[in-house]
DNA sequence: GCAGTTACGCTACGGCTCGTAGCGTAAGAG
DNA sequence: CTCTTACGCTACGAGCCGTAGCGTAACTGC
């Protein structure tokens, strides 16, 4: 969650916001996302959706990049996890197929790089994706990682920036080839692409790893 | 370059357009990248900059992610090849560099996602990129591929099919690799970066053609 | 209860960008 | 020298943005 406000003082007098406002808009986002795209969803619009003035919806947002970070971060908190299936390659074979599915949602996919476009110029931004999106996939690599290093897949190293720098590289590596397969090639993420793909990656650890 | 028009009749009655509006409408739309980025960039300025009618503009370029695309391509041509560095993975880190180096530019950095997220939502966009983007990068690896093989780096694959599905594993790993670190995770891409990534991803291949 | 404070819905608005139309003029082709 | 197309300029309707101003609603603290 996390909506908006959650810096210091939360509030005690006043009329206090309706969460129902709150979850409505955020739903309709992801509807407008879905039957509009990115680039013709427009603020109004998404206000008459939830039912609700379009002062209430910038009340809580500013710019509709971070009411979209907002909306979409939701799903990625649904939808990401890492069950233990046995191995390194099958962890990271699962987490593959469940991050190309969320990209291959319409609200995900046309909202994504839209919004990773913006925070190019915008650090605020970019700091909201990091926390609502980045980190919690990052710390999936690192759950990965620590299950691989306890069934003896992967060494233990040493060096915690040698270590965080690693963990960094298979993240960039992970997320960058689905995020690249689904966006830009444009092909689907099936459990063969999957597969061929893990089986890399763990050769590839293995053997860097083992320098 | 092909900037708008190369269909089939190449004009052959009336005034022909001017060779200068092209140039200077695109160096204007990168210039006005690099000032205002992708959201603040607006064809009236485009047209403003580049000494040139709004409506010149018009007739050339449908839409201001058609532009930019034709913007982008051009430094996509200039800034990528790929000389022989004498083995495998001098190649990968070398064509990484070159490739993270494009995306620090700031009138890449800020472009190449937001016309990528508008071609999740749009055929015709997509080919365009395609086109003029993608399939240039995608030569450097069937390229570098074939050299390690020549060297006896990498096995010759006698499925073309499997071939080809392996050609692209790599292509979204190395592009997707590289954007995810530049754009998402917005972490430089050193030499040591790259050095660490071609290492891994050298071995990766090694092992998982050997099967 | 009652005052104080904040949220909400509604309306209206100036400002900006879009993409097009209409015109007169410029530059090549036959 | 005519035909055809490109060009610059101006003007325009349409749409969206983000804000202001108002009256009303909801909750807190005295």
């Amino acid at each position: 969650m996390s909506s908006a406000a959650s810096s210091p003082a939360p509030r005690r007098t006043g009329r206090p916001r309706s969460p129902e406002a709150d979850r409505a808009i955020l739903d309709a986002t992801r509807a407008a996302l879905v039957e509009l795209g990115w680039g013709k969803l427009t603020m109004g619009d998404v206000a008459a959706r939830a039912g609700v003035a379009k002062t209430t919806l910038y009340r809580r947002w500013a710019h509709k990049s971070e009411l979209v970070v907002d909306a979409v971060a939701a799903l990625f908190d649904e939808h990401l996890e890492l069950p233990d299936r046995g191995s390194l390659q099958a962890d990271i074979e699962g987490v593959v197929l469940q991050f190309a599915a969320l990209l291959e949602r319409p609200e995900t996919k046309t909202a994504l790089m839209a919004v990773v476009a913006e925070s190019t110029r915008d650090d605020a931004l970019r700091e909201r994706i990091r926390g609502a999106i980045v980190d919690r996939q990052k710390r999936l690599v690192l759950l990965g990682r620590e299950r691989a290093q306890e069934r003896g897949e992967l060494p233990r190293e040493e060096d915690p920036s040698a270590a965080a720098r690693t963990a960094d590289l298979i993240f960039d590596v992970i997320a960058g080839a689905v995020v690249h397969r689904t966006l830009v090639s444009a092909e689907p993420v099936g459990p063969e692409w999957a597969r061929e793909f893990a089986v890399m990656l763990v050769a590839g650890l293995g053997a860097g790893l083992r320098r």
